[in-house]
RNA sequence: GCCUGGGUGGUGGAACUGGUAGACACAGCGGACUUAAAAUCCGUUGGGGUUUGGCCCCGUGCCGGUUCAAUUCCGGCCCUAGGCACCA
C-alpha cells in the first residue's frame, strides 16, 4: 500500500483537542499583553537593565519566511526570560527602510517609495505579532521619519566638522542597471549585488568617510566584546592589516624615486624588477621614449578591461617593460621596472618589487617574461657551509614559507624575523625606507545617486565653498515629489528638482546649492540602536543619562550577513561620537549572537529557490507557540540547520499532551509526589535551566520532553510540577503558558509575576548512580551503586555481579581504572 | 590559495571537563482502539553475526598517534558550506 504523505502535509486538516484551541488562546493572551503593555519599558526604573536588541529588518515586499523569524523567536525568548528573572528588559523594534531596494520596487510599480514602505512596515509589524513576539512599540522608528533622520544628517555634519567626511574625486563602481554609484561592499565578482548587473567605473565627486583612520582601533577593540570568533576573524580579514615596510628604490637616471610596500623586506636581495600599476601617476614619466608607444596602449587595454576579466582566475600575466631601471637600495643593483595589471593601483603605494623565487604571482610573471628567479629564502640552514653562495638552481616554485636568508650579502644566515627587523634598520639609517602598516580596508563611499535616503546636508556657495547645513536648519528635509526616478547621467533625481537644490548660503547669505547626493542604506542602521531608548527626543539624537543606563546593547541578535558592513560601520560610528565626546562607551553591542541560517531541500530559503516556508500558514494550523517551539527544536540555533516539513508535528504532539496533562493537574494543590517523581521535577529544573541560560534551546526542549514522558507514567502529579513546568515552558509557548498560569489561579501576567523555579540541589543529585564497568574498554554490564561509592565497594558489587565476574574469569588483571561516579575498566591480560 | 564553521542512524539532531555513542523527535515497521479513517496510546527501529542471550563483532569523513578509555586531545589528509582573494 505505502500511503505515502503528501508534501505540504500539515497544512491538512488537524484534529485539534476540543479543550486546546490554540486560535482562542493565541488570540486572548496576545490581546491581553498589548492592551496591558506588558513590555512597557520603564526606561527609568532602577532594575538592573537588560537591552536585548534585534537586526532591524529592511521590510521588503516579500514579507518575512520561518527562516527570519528564528532570529526574532530567539531575542523573544531571551527577553522574555530576562524579564522573568527581574530584569528591566528593554526589546524595541524598528524599521530600516531607507535604501535602493524600495526605490527600485517603487519605480517598478509606480507607488511613491513612502507609501510602499509603509505597506511593507504594516505587513512585517502584523507578521511579527503573529509570532507572539512582544516589542515595545511605543519605541518604534523608521530610519525614513523626518525625525530620525535629522539626527543622521546631524551626525554626518559632526562627522564633517571632525573632517571624517570628505569629498573626493574616484573612480566609482557605478551599476548601469540601478543607475547609481555603489560602495565596494555593494560589489562582488564584479558585478552589482542586487541586481546581477556587470559594474562599470566612473569618475565622480563622491562624499567618502574616513573609516581607514579608525582600522586599528576597530580591529584591535575586537577583543573588548563579547562576539563569535567567526564573526571577529572576518571583521579582521575585511579591514586587511599587514606589516612590514616602505622602501625606496632611485631611478637609475636620476632624482625620482619608486616606493614599494612589502611584508617581507628580507627578500630584498631576492628582488629581480619591479612593477608598477598601470594607473601609477609616474609610469610616463619613467617610460623611455623607444618603449612609450607600447606602454601607452597597454595601460589603455588595461583600463578598458572589466571587473570581471581583471579578477578572472588562472588569467595569464601579462605586462611590458617601461625601459627605466631602479637600484635596489641595500645591493645596489640595476632591475628594470615594468607595468602591469596584476599590481593593484589602490593598495599600497600601487608599486612592488618583484621577488620571483618567493612570491607566486611574481614568480609566474617571471617565468612567463623570463626574468632571473633568485633563491634568497631556505626553510633549513642545515647543511648550508655558506648561506651567501646558495645556489638559486631549481626552483620549480615560489618558496613562499619563512625561513633563513640566503644569497643576501651579510644577512644571509639570519631568520626571517630578524631578518625583517635588520634590513629596516638598515633601510632607516640610510634613509631608504622604513617599517609600515597597510590596510585593504577602504575609506567608506558615502553618498548614492538616488532619491530614496537622506539628502547629504552640504551647501555649495560660489564665495563660501563647501558649508555645512548649520544644526538648526536640520532636518534637510527629502521633497515628496513624483519625479524621483534616476536620471541616468549618474546624478541623483534630486538634481532636477529647483526648489530643492537652489538655497542660500547659510554663511553669506547668497545663492547657493544643495548637495543632491542621498546616504547610503548603512546610514540610518548605524547608529538607530541608540535611539530606542528616547525614541521621540527633539533636542538631540540621544541623552548622556540615557545612553549611560542603557547602552551598549547588552545582547544583539541576526544574522552573520552583515559581519562586516553593518557591524563594522556602526562600531565605526560610535567610535567617532564616543572621541568626539558624545558617547560615554565605545563598542555598540557587548555580546553578539549570529542565529544560524535555515536551510530547505539543501538550500537558503529564499523566494527565487521556491523552497520558502510561509510562518502565516504553520501559524494558522497549529498555533505560533508550536512553531516559535519547532524554530528551536529544529537544532542549535547558531547552527544552520535543515527544515524538515515533517518534524512539526512532534512539537505539536508535546504542547497537546503538555496541556492535557497540565489542566488535569492544576487542581491538585497539596498532593504530595512520590520521591522519584519530586527528584526527576528538580533534576529536570536543573538541567533545564542549565541549557536555556547557555542558548541551548534545542535541548531545553529535549529535556522538557523527557520530562514529561517520565511524568506520563504516572497518574498524577502536582500543581506545583505543572507550574514549574508552565513558568519555564512560558518563554517559548508563551500563549498556552499565560493560559495556563490563569487557570493556576494567577490574575497578572506570567511575564510579570512568574519567577522562574528554583531547584534543591540535594534533591536534583542522583543518589544511585549507572557505573558501566568495561573490561579492555569494553562495556561489559553496568552496576548500580549508591553516589559517591568507594572503589572497595565498587569491587564488592561487581563481585556479586555473575556476568562480569564471568568475562573476568581466567585472565590476568593489570590494572583496575577507578573514577569515582563515572566508571570502572579492567585492563586484563 | 588563505580565514571560519561543519562531516555522527533512513532524517533533524544528542553526548558535561576524554568515561555506557545515537538522548529528544521525525519517518518506517508491528500492535491496541475503530464498521472504517483521523486522532490517541503501546512496542520496535545503527549495521552485521548469532547457540535468541544480562551474547559477539563492527561503527561518529579517511589514515596514523597519545590513553586503561577518543565523536571529544595531537599530527597528516579528504569532502562540504560561508567569507576573503593578483592585497605584495
Amino acid at each position: 500500500m505505502g500511503r505515502k504523505k503528501e508534501k505540504a502535509d500539515y497544512m491538512s486538516k488537524e484534529n485539534i483537542d476540543q479543550d486546546f484551541n490554540f486560535k482562542v488562546i493565541d488570540k486572548k493572551w496576545r490581546k491581553y499583553w498589548e492592551d496591558n503593555k506588558i513590555y512597557k519599558v520603564d526606561v527609568k526604573s532602577g532594575k538592573p537593565k537588560y537591552y536585548c536588541l534585534d537586526m532591524f529588518p529592511y521590510p521588503s515586499g516579500a514579507g518575512l519566511h520561518v527562516g527570519h523569524w528564528r532570529g526574532y523567536v530567539i531575542s523573544d525568548v531571551c527577553s522574555r526570560l530576562k524579564l522573568m528573572q527581574g530584569y528591566n528588559v528593554m526589546h524595541p523594534m524598528g524599521w530600516d527602510s531607507f535604501g535602493l531596494p524600495a526605490e527600485n520596487d517603487a519605480i517598478k510599480l509606480e507607488i511613491h517609495p513612502s507609501i510602499l514602505t509603509a505597506e511593507r512596515i504594516d505587513n512585517f509589524r502584523r507578521q511579527l505579532k503573529e509570532i507572539g513576539a512582544v516589542y515595545d512599540w511605543d519605541l518604534e522608528f523608521a530610519t525614513s521619519d523626518v525625525d530620525y533622520y535629522k539626527w543622521t544628517q546631524w551626525i554626518f555634519v559632526k562627522l564633517y566638522k571632525a573632517g571624517l567626511a570628505y569629498r573626493k574625486m574616484m573612480p566609482i563602481n557605478f551599476c548601469p542597471s540601478c543607475k547609481t554609484g555603489l560602495a565596494n561592499e555593494e560589489v562582488t565578482g564584479g558585478e552589482c549585488e542586487r541586481c546581477g548587473s556587470v559594474v562599470e567605473k566612473r569618475d565622480m565627486q563622491q562624499w567618502m568617510l574616513r573609516i581607514t583612520k579608525y582600522a586599528d582601533r576597530l580591529a584591535d577593540e575586537l577583543d573588548k566584546v563579547d562576539w563569535p570568533e567567526s564573526v571577529k576573524a572576518l571583521q579582521r580579514n575585511w579591514i586587511g592589516r599587514s606589516r612590514g615596510a616602505r622602501i625606496d628604490f632611485a631611478l637609475a637616471d636620476g632624482g625620482e624615486k619608486i616606493t614599494v610596500f612589502t611584508t617581507r623586506p628580507d627578500t630584498l636581495f631576492g628582488a629581480t624588477y619591479m612593477v608598477l600599476a598601470p594607473e601609477h601617476q609616474m609610469v610616463l614619466k619613467i617610460t623611455s621614449p623607444d618603449k612609450l608607444q607600447e606602454v601607452k596602449s597597454y595601460i589603455e587595454s588595461a583600463a578598458n578591461k572589466s571587473e570581471i576579466d581583471r579578477m578572472s582566475e588562472n588569467r595569464k600575466k601579462d605586462g611590458v617593460f617601461t625601459g627605466a631601471y631602479a637600484i635596489n637600495p641595500l645591493s645596489g643593483e640595476k632591475i628594470p621596472v615594468w607595468i602591469s595589471d596584476y599590481v593593484l593601483a589602490h593598495y599600497g603605494t600601487g608599486a612592488i618589487m618583484c621577488v620571483p623565487g618567493h612570491d607566486t604571482r611574481d614568480f609566474e610573471f617571471a617565468k612567463t617574461f623570463n626574468i632571473e628567479i633568485r633563491r634568497v629564502i631556505i626553510k633549513s640552514l642545515e647543511g648550508v657551509s655558506n648561506a651567501a653562495k646558495v645556489s638559486s638552481q631549481g626552483l620549480n616554485e615560489a618558496f613562499t614559507e619563512t625561513g633563513f636568508m640566503v644569497n643576501s650579502a651579510s644577512y644571509s644566515g639570519l631568520d626571517t624575523e630578524t631578518g625583517k627587523i635588520k634590513v629596516i634598520e638598515e633601510l632607516k639609517k640610510i634613509g631608504a625606507g622604513e617599517e609600515a602598516i597597510n590596510y585593504k580596508l577602504r575609506d567608506w563611499i558615502f553618498a548614492r545617486q538616488r532619491y530614496w535616503g537622506e539628502p547629504i546636508p552640504i551647501i555649495y556657495c560660489d564665495k563660501c565653498g563647501e558649508v555645512p547645513v548649520p544644526e538648526e536648519d536640520l532636518p534637510v528635509r527629502l521633497p515628496h515629489v513624483e519625479k524621483y526616478k534616476p536620471t541616468g547621467t549618474g546624478r541623483s533625481p534630486l538634481a532636477a528638482i529647483d526648489e530643492f537644490v537652489n538655497c542660500k548660503c547659510p554663511k553669506c547669505g547668497g545663492a547657493a546649492k544643495r548637495e543632491t547626493d542621498t546616504m547610503p542604506q548603512w546610514a540610518g542602521s548605524s547608529w538607530y540602536f541608540l535611539r530606542y531608548p528616547e525614541p521621540k527626543l527633539d533636542s538631540a539624537p540621544f541623552s548622556d543619562e540615557t545612553m549611560k543606563k542603557w547602552l551598549p546593547v547588552d545582547l544583539y541578535i541576526g544574522g552573520i550577513e552583515h559581519a562586516t558592513l553593518h557591524l563594522l560601520y556602526a562600531r565605526f560610528f560610535v567610535k567617532a561620537l564616543y572621541d568626539m565626546g558624545h558617547l560615554p562607551f565605545d563598542e555598540p553591542f557587548a555580546k553578539l549572537f549570529n542565529q544560524g541560517i535555515i536551510y530547505r531541500n539543501g538550500a537558503k530559503m529564499s523566494k527565487s529557490r521556491g523552497n520558502v516556508v510561509n510562518p502565516d500558514e504553520i501559524v494558522e494550523k497549529y498555533g505560533s507557540d508550536c512553531l516559535r517551539m519547532f524554530e528551536l527544536f529544529i537544532g542549535p540555533p547558531d547552527i544552520m540547520c535543515e527544515w524538515k516539513d515533517d518534524g512539526i508535528v512532534g512539537v505539536s504532539k508535546f504542547l497537546k499532551r503538555f496541556y492535557k496533562i497540565a489542566v488535569n493537574n492544576i487542581e491538585n494543590k497539596n498532593y504530595k509526589e512520590p520521591e522519584a517523581l519530586l527528584r526527576a521535577r528538580h533534576r529536570f529544573i536543573k538541567t533545564a535551566t542549565e541549557r536555556i541560560n547557555a542558548f541551548q534551546f534545542n535541548t531545553f526542549i529535549s529535556a522538557c520532553m523527557e520530562f514529561l514522558n517520565f511524568l506520563s507514567d504516572y497518574d498524577k502529579c502536582s500543581a506545583e510540577t505543572i507550574k514549574a513546568m508552565t513558568v519555564m515552558l512560558s518563554p517559548m509557548a508563551p500563549h498556552i503558558c499565560e493560559e495556563l498560569w490563569n487557570m493556576l489561579g494567577n490574575d497578572k501576567s506570567i511575564f510579570t509575576s512568574g519567577k522562574w523555579p528554583e531547584f534543591d540541589p540535594a534533591l536534583a543529585a542522583l543518589d544511585e548512580l549507572n557505573i558501566p564497568v568495561q573490561v579492555n574498554g569494553k562495556l561489559r554490564g553496568t552496576i548500580s551503586v549508591a553516589k559517591g561509592a568507594d572503589e572497595e565497594t565498587i569491587k564488592k558489587i561487581i563481585a556479586g555481579n555473575e556476568f562480569i565476574v564471568k568475562s573476568l574469569e581466567g585472565k590476568q588483571i593489570v590494572k583496575f581504572v577507578f573514577v569515582k561516579d563515572k566508571i570502572v575498566n579492567y585492563v586484563v591480560k
